[in-house]
DNA sequence: TGCCATCATGAAATCGATTGCAGGAGAATA
DNA sequence: TATTCTCCTGCAATCGATTTCATGATGGCA
């Protein structure tokens, strides 16, 4: 391995001076400047980062945990994430959480010791003390698509509870009885405030919750389904709290012959790319997923770059594309 | 910050001793590991990885380079290597590069630079002389779904010219003619062996190719489906080359009242989630992205473990899923 | 009793960079 | 000419851990 000292040897130099020609931070003499860029290159030396980090206890990258690598919500946050970052000089690191704890403090444990300069977190768990330890380590923590307990962390999120709402209100308002709910896991915030939402209109139209939980994953989804049309054969919609859960969901409908809008009408949670191209097409509520990142990544560089002590919530709201899932009873012109 | 020393300072030891009973390779008296380990945990000391890594010379990351986080098949594969490695005691860090080399080349140079013990690539670009500079410093790497020209590196991709041909193949025993091929960039391996597998097997039919240039996104892939039909009203048929780009051809397809596989039979390369459910089901060719990727996480635990030596190539293999989107002309039997 | 092996520990070197401090050279000012 | 200032550079300390080497204590054995 080629180190500085190398080149300081080649160029007829110190390291000291080595290490000012390459930040230019401080003045260096155009001729012995050019000359340690002569030994840079010709050594093809490569200042070792993490001596750099350790040194000057900070780097110059972002890390972004996300609790599922495969939902398309999360991806794309990711890569506008990443994409902002890279234009301005920042360079992204990646890890999945698998929505566990054990996991989540493992990672940002690793993005603390890499002293990354601010991590952008979707919380598996909102009480991981891990978060303020980052915290505590100034180093700034936004919360995305869900909050965590500790409120110096910033956070961007979007209206759950209010997406179930309307979802749930539309079914009903459409004319549909026995409404049910594929729910995500109840112990992360989405999952509940989903959940939460849907109930309180269930309640609202002296309706009886009908259930079937889920964890956010195609495969459970599907189970659940299953179970819940064998309990209450007589479900005429249901509202499924994310676009990994629907594939799990009209699989288990198809699979039971049980045709959609006619049988049981569909709101799904979440807008996936293929939502229109699916038979029927599919109703849903969607996030501005990549105005939230966007927004996330901001707030993280007002952090970062000193701009700002109080913390920020932002939330965001979901819109409703009317499709073909839900039966289109109310809205024949909003296409 | 708690460091060694504070902890040396309170357990009434030096930092060598401290270090020994963290670490646990050399013998320490039971009574003052014992001591230390209160220390430890009454000052919530955490070691500083970065400290470590530059006295040690490694880490126990691995880095995964993926050129296109937003594609359901390499977060597929992410999501598998990350559940094998973290079993394993290993940690992933996960970077996008785009499908550019410079972003290649960056996040190469971070992971060099955090001393990862290995690296599982999805080359953007073959020729990156980064990846010898891995190799050089002795870090293994793994290219996954493509090869790179440095043949130190072992490499698990899938037969895309054989599935392309596959897939023409069978528009063309379909009783289909003008059979168009949306191509993804053909400067990326993918890219270029589907579209070769595909010249191959028109020009073995004596026929014309008819290719429209995508990028594997979806966006371009509407506008050179859009394109593809102005240009050449008969196409029967239509290989597409991606599972993002299917996304944007059927788009396409229905803008135009299309019908599949009524006026254009479609044949996908890649097998997403939602194949089955959309209109009309897809008839694929899908890889079996898990076992892949499982098995560049097992060559690149050889590969650190010293165990092997040779580099390695695996190749598997594209499995037919016949569904409507096809016409099904062939293998009404075979669902 | 004397010698040697073993065990536990500390002091100091080390990893590869950055940076505070000091000093020399040369220019500007008194 | 003497003094001050600026510019550039090198020395050495530093970041926080690990690891080599040396040393003292203890005990077993001759």
């Amino acid at each position: 391995m080629v180190t500085i000292k190398d080149v300081a040897l080649l160029a007829g130099v110190s390291a000291s001076t080595v290490s000012r020609a390459i930040t230019g931070d401080v003045q260096v003499n155009e001729p012995t400047r050019l000359r340690v860029q002569e030994a840079i290159s010709a050594l093809g030396y490569r200042p070792n980062r993490i001596a750099r980090n350790l040194r000057r206890q900070r780097s110059e990258t972002i890390g972004v945990v996300v609790s599922d690598i495969e939902n398309p919500h999360f991806t794309r946050a990711v890569r506008a994430i990443e994409d902002a970052a890279y234009r301005q000089g920042y360079r992204v690191i990646l890890c999945n959480t698998d929505e566990t704890l054990e996991k989540q403090q493992a990672y940002l444990e690793v993005l603390a010791a890499e002293q990354v300069v601010g991590v952008i977190l979707v919380p598996a768990d909102a009480a991981d003390p891990t978060v303020s330890e980052l915290l505590d380590m100034k180093i700034p923590v936004v919360a995305f698509d869900r909050r965590v307990d500790d409120d110096r962390a910033d956070a961007v999120f979007a209206d759950n509870r209010d997406a179930a709402k309307v979802a749930t209100t539309h079914l009903i308002a459409s004319g549909r009885r026995h409404v049910a709910f594929i729910s995500g896991r109840a112990n992360i915030q989405t999952g509940a405030e989903r959940l939460h939402g849907y109930e309180e209109v269930m309640s609202l139209h002296g309706m009886d919750a009908i259930v079937g939980v889920g964890d956010f994953r195609q495969d459970t989804a599907r189970l659940a389904m299953l179970r819940l049309l064998d309990q209450h054969p007589d479900i005429g919609g249901v509202v499924v709290a994310n676009n990994l859960m629907v594939i799990g969901v009209l699989e288990a409908l198809r699979f039971r012959d049980v045709t959609v809008p006619g049988d049981i009408a569909l709101v799904g949670i979440d807008e996936p790319a293929w939502a229109s191209l699916v038979q029927p097409a599919l109703t849903t509520l969607g996030q501005p997923t990549q105005q939230m990142a966007n927004r996330a990544f901001e707030l993280l560089i007002e952090r970062i770059s000193g701009k700002r002590e109080a913390t920020r919530f932002e939330v965001f709201h979901f819109q409703l594309h009317v499709r073909d899932s839900c039966g289109r009873r109310q809205f024949d012109l909003s296409h």
